[in-house]
DNA sequence: ATGAAAGCGCTAACAA
DNA sequence: TTGTTAGCGCTTTCAT
């Protein structure tokens, strides 16, 4: 009706009447990894940007991996004064019921909420902002199988940071089963778990190397790869084996350089946050989307294509 | 001095005041491949959303590989009444000084430029919104290294659109440098030129295969890869070469998914229209922009990680 | 030169 | 309910 005019509603002219402000907050784990220092330093970045667009960004930080304190966060955000409610919400998701919960009274009061990162599958988010995981251990498979080369049997170690973290159980299943179908000559050793720490990365992989001198392959789907590197410092050139990492740190991005790593699977930290941004934007104006613009891919890294 | 108040000026309302429209001009070749068929579209659905945004895009079709007419093209814009001159220029370049030389007149006009997909290094142009094409070729160079595996001789196939397109030419510099330094044992075979034409395509890798049957890679660095699939079709699975080719379009999607293909090299045409867009804004306004949120990214593309 | 006033497209507050 | 008016932060015009 409006539309046949050609009509178009000025959002901008709108905002300027209303005085709006969107006030959005990011719910961020407290971890010290790389991934989630950046991912915090890319809100801090929009929150700097934030001024010009009548867009107000608050961090709160969260105990990581505690699905209790994630919740009450999240109630916490739903209370206060009236004026002060959120016209949108980004968290980190922990896997859990209450955060759930947590989630479908945000949805009931008309918050509009978005996973990021790790995805709460089965809530009621609006949108969850992050690559497929699952896909990204695919992927990570077919590239394993690719480098190692058909042959004998090729012996490969899996390091996780928690088998509890929904991304990290995602990537594994994904690699096995690309791996599994695909390239049945390799074999898996069990899944090591080095809780995304450095240290005990490097620790618990030297150890394996010991045990298992035979490792042609070495997946590291979490964080903590700076011992990774660590551990292959040690190894011989001609017996490297061939290594897959998750994001693009300075340690993975120099192991790159020098060889030590093969590839590295990423997730661009400051795309997900702009995309987030406008992603709660449109959802406070009731406006629509384009689903495909915010999909955020599985950036595929070799010492060739580094940014 | 301003800005120790904590002053920012309000763009959305000065727009609104002086009812400013962002005229946007983007030049293209009407070429019929994939890529620039899907790019065009881009465009096209930017003018449909730029509505709601202040934002006016024209777009300019010109004959493909013609510097002349490029260049008329750009002279074009600079004339006409005075109040419709553009406030910004995309244009896909052609390598060549004439056009050198009306990017140079647009720059001393005062009108943001940016090269799209193709760039025109050491002009006045203020932007290239594309990949870094010898970047790409090393990344394939890579690639084809690490999938044929070690070994004696492997021969590999390169096919281009055409040696006079500066990013053809910088793919094939970058393959032929990686491949040289890393991999010695693989041998390029002369570049056969299909002119980003499917049926030619088809028709010469076909009758190269037959004269070197033992070919154990191809790498398709331009267009027309329906025709490349297609020359693939009647080889034996176990004769199958490894076979690396530019942009994610139907064909090379089905090719990866059915295994015809190993791996795709692509640029988000979507994403670099956009981005364009965001510069040429920036440019208008006098405001800068962060170069790094604007660099293209290689995309690499195996079966695992489509979109 | 400097200042006051009108108005861009809208919304919110108020009147009728 | 429907209509009118003031004003959001700026630029532009017109007057001082």
């Amino acid at each position: 009706m409006i539309a046949t005019i050609g009509y178009v509603r000025d959002l901008a002219a709108a905002n300027l009447a209303k005085g709006r402000l969107y006030r959005f907050v990011f719910v961020l784990p407290q971890s010290n990894n790389f991934f989630m220092r950046e991912l915090r330093h890319e809100v801090e970045g929009a929150i700097v940007r934030s001024g010009a667009e009548r867009v107000s960004i608050r961090i709160v930080q969260v105990p990581p991996f505690d699905a209790p304190a994630l919740a009450a966060a999240l109630d916490e955000l739903r209370h206060g004064p009236k004026d002060e409610e959120p016209a949108g919400i980004a968290f980190v998701a922990v896997d859990a019921p209450e955060v759930r919960e947590a989630v479908a009274r945000l949805s009931r009061s008309g918050i509009p909420v978005v996973s990021l990162v790790s995805d709460l599958p089965g809530s009621a988010r609006d949108h969850y902002t992050g690559i497929d995981n699952f896909a990204a251990g695919r992927t990570a498979g077919s590239l394993m199988g690719r480098f190692l080369g058909q042959g004998s049997e090729a012996v490969v170690a899996v390091m996780a940071g928690s088998m509890l973290l929904r991304d990290h159980r995602e990537r594994l299943q994904g690699f096995e089963a690309s791996v599994g179908e695909f390239y049945p000559h390799i074999r898996l050793l069990p899944v090591i778990e080095c809780r995304d720490d450095s240290p005990t990365a490097e620790r618990l992989l030297t150890a394996l190397m010991v045990q298992h001198p035979e490792i042609a392959g070495i997946y590291s789907l979490g964080a903590g790869n700076r011992g990774l590197v660590r551990s292959l410092q040690g190894v011989l050139t001609e017996h490297r084996p061939v290594v897959i990492a998750h994001e693009l740190t300075a340690a993975t991005r120099s192991a790159l350089h020098e060889g030590s790593v093969d590839a590295v699977l990423s997730q661009n930290a400051a795309r997900e946050v702009r995309s987030t941004i406008r992603v709660l934007k449109a959802r406070a104006d009731g406006m629509s989307f384009v689903e495909q613009d915010e999909r955020i891919g599985i950036d595929i890294f070799l010492k060739d294509n580094l940014p």
